[in-house]
DNA sequence: TGTACATCAGTGAACGCGCGTTCACTGATGTAC
DNA sequence: TGTACATCAGTGAACGCGCGTTCACTGATGTAC
């Protein structure tokens, strides 16, 4: 049996390590990203502090922030495109293999969820943003337009007995009650209403 | 003919009259209420600064503010009562006499137009400010979640056929898409894009 | 492979700015006699 | 009804605070020889 040590590094309380390997930056960089999106989705983008999300970075201080990017701005369509890619790519990783039916089910059981609902984390951009889209700059609007053109698209596929004109347009349907729902589901104030405007429109959408 | 003449006022470039009759007072706040209202739904509550709220109320400077609230946060709570109530109320009139499934109809296709849509000043203030209100305080979000249930009332109140379980019910889904629909819209980049979101989900809701 | 030097990721303090809020002041309104 | 005085809506400047952003500095990494 044979180790071969790498590096061996003490980390002491203060600042001891000053520059970073490249692998590291690149890891710091993506901690940035992903830990803005989450923060982003939880407390809105406005109400998010570079310095807080430097420090849930694991960073000691937001000074570093602007050796990886530009501005807040560009963070936020950065972690707005992450943010849509995660969302999409665990959506069809959940159905995959299954057929278009029940793929369609699953997506919107998942969709219309209290896990979604809860974990404003990982939730649904489009949810967890909705209204504050909007405001953002022009590069960040394209993106998450693109997302929700992306999510209609992905509804359609699974609705093969319709021409593709009809799976677009009852797509479109299908996503604005599916946004719709988790939006209202946040702002009601008990459980049993919160969870029931859930329940609602998943009927509503399966039964159409 | 006799003119009575009860006060003549001359005002100048600077500030002339200090203290207002309890009339004007009254319409001062009432003026703040309601500008503070469609500046919320247009540019998002964190972003509108009271200074300018002031300002656009017709006062000089932000001083008189808490002569009238007692905080930003007791405004917010007004003024998402007073755009509620006005919504609502000017939904109701748009329906007065009609048959409930007329009614139900108008109330749709109101809400999912482009008018509404476009017109943030005057809008539904679930599209308008959604994902923001989770995030205010208790009584403010007691307003909203008072609101949802009053729209999802009156929504119900247009369905005679069903049972008023399953009315409200199908009125909650309804909801939800009539929410989600008007959010996408205003993300959309393209105005045919914007435009056929309203009309596709119109279509899916009044097909069902 | 070993040494000398340039690079640059991260630190920590500072910057200007606009925010919500406070306050001394003003003077017409409203009240008391 | 007329006069004297207290009230208080609105003014305008100032407050502390946290924001996004900048910058001189540090020292391990990565490069050149």
């Amino acid at each position: 049996m044979s180790f071969t040590i790498l590096k061996v590094q003490f980390v002491c309380s203060g600042s001891i390590d000053m520059r970073k390997s490249r692998e590291e930056t690149a890891a710091t960089r993506r901690k940035i990203v992903v830990t803005a999106s989450k923060e982003f989705r939880k407390k809105g983008i406005a109400e998010t502090g570079l310095k807080e999300l430097m420090l849930a970075s694991g960073q000691q201080t937001p000074g570093g922030f602007y050796k990886h990017f530009g501005s807040k701005e560009q963070l936020v369509t950065e972690a707005m495109n992450y943010g849509f890619e995660r969302m999409l790519g665990q959506m069809e990783a959940s159905i995959e293999g299954a057929h278009p039916k029940e793929a369609f089910e699953t997506l919107i059981c998942n969709y219309l969820s209290p896990k979604h609902r809860d974990r404003l984390g990982e939730a649904c951009p489009l949810s967890a943003l909705g209204s504050e889209l909007r405001r953002l700059d022009d590069e960040t609007g394209v993106v998450a337009a693109d997302g929700m053109k992306k999510f209609i698209a992905l509804l359609a596929e699974q609705m093969k007995g319709a021409s593709s004109e009809q799976a677009r347009k009852k797509a479109t349907a299908v996503l604005s009650a599916m946004v719709g729902a988790v939006v209202l589901s946040r702002l009601a104030k008990s459980a049993a209403m919160s969870n029931s405007i859930l329940k609602d429109t998943r009927e509503f959408i399966l039964q159409s």
